[in-house]
DNA sequence: GGGCATTTTGTGCAAGCGGTCAAAAAGTCG
DNA sequence: CGACTTTTTGACCGCTTGCACAAAATGCCC
């Protein structure tokens, strides 16, 4: 492996990063490579020498964005009562839509993003996706395992199908925050859901 | 208002129809106006003169799914108890998905496909969605205040709120049912929802 | 039956798309 | 310092896209 030969002039992380903000904002059919290839300051060649095609592009911004989603999901839900961690991941989303809403900033969930427009056509985005929940629930089930045990968390339904459920209620609510959403009607029906969680 | 000229050679109300289903199987951006004529049969001008543009057809195409969603809504909750019609509001989606996933056949929901693909930046698709979410949860409150009275649904929370919770959830069952779905996970999250609402 | 309004038909087009490529530039290492 | 490897640069390509338009076809109404 040859170590040598021209070093590259942009920071290839902090490439992806702002690729990420672009697609989340405007989703994958709508960002052209050229507004990439303005927003990211560099040119054509370099972007495909760097991250192969567009497609790849996408995909590798959608796994920076689970990666750290999930660091923030398990940090959140690592210690202390598991109910208000879980009341404020539902929550987020919902106040989050409120600032950007019209502005041309990020969009909903990554995730739902994809699974929208790719996933119905794409392999390896499906592949993604599905890992993605699969993880959202073994976290949320793991979590809520214990707080049941707690006793702070419902025994009427299992950990599983409880997480299940946080995971269509979070998808649902970036989805439909994206048209616009009554912040206060949303974090309503969190609390709903949240309560009739509680033992 | 001139009534003569020669007389349209297609049923306008059948092609939006196979439209819708094909919007619906491969979404706004995948579906170019070539697949159309291919599928619909008719050509090029014809298409054009009879529903202008591509976005317009597919927003009215977007305008039958929810009309006729709505219908079936309605004709659901209008009678009976209530808890049972909306846990097969929530299990259909869920079902429906599992005979199809693999086939080209639509996916998802309507609404939903719309709010990720075409709302970010296009403010009549927002309005159509906006006033689906409104009034999806009219319907479901509406029939969740009935049931309340009746003592059939708890009333640890609003009617408003609960049906807020349930547009989320169906969105989210919907949206995540495309990357494939444990259909019996899925009826144990439902069931543990429906559950959560009653008395 | 002749004029008229409308749809059909088929061609054509400008623009934007994702992607490629060859030459120039820039460090690295013997 | 000069060969080597990699990145940069910018022009370029074939393709598809959504859409427009002119001429022909068709049925209604007076």
């Amino acid at each position: 492996m040859a170590r040598t030969g021209r070093p590259r002039a942009f920071d290839k992380d902090q490439a992806l990063e702002q690729a990420l903000l672009l697609f989340w904002s405007r989703g994958y059919g709508a960002t052209s490579v050229q507004d990439l290839v303005d927003a990211l300051a560099l040119d054509r060649g370099s972007l495909y020498g760097a991250f192969g095609d567009k497609r790849n592009f996408y995909l590798a911004a959608v796994q920076l964005y689970w990666d750290t989603y999930e660091r923030q999901l398990v940090a959140a839900l690592e210690s202390g009562p598991v109910l208000p961690a879980l009341r404020e991941v539902l929550a987020t989303p919902a106040r989050t839509q409120e600032h950007t809403s019209d502005a041309g900033g990020p969009q909903g969930c990554m995730i739902g993003n994809t699974t929208a427009e790719l996933v119905p056509q794409d392999a390896e985005a499906r592949d993604i996706v599905a890992r993605s929940h699969a993880r959202f629930t073994r976290i949320v089930a793991d979590a809520l395992r214990r707080a049941q045990a707690d006793g702070e968390v419902t025994q009427t339904a299992t950990p599983e199908a409880q997480a299940q459920l946080l995971l269509f209620t979070v998808q649902g609510l970036s989805l439909v925050s994206r048209a616009g959403l009554d912040t206060t009607a949303a974090l309503a029906a969190v609390d709903a859901l949240i309560d009739a969680l509680r033992a």
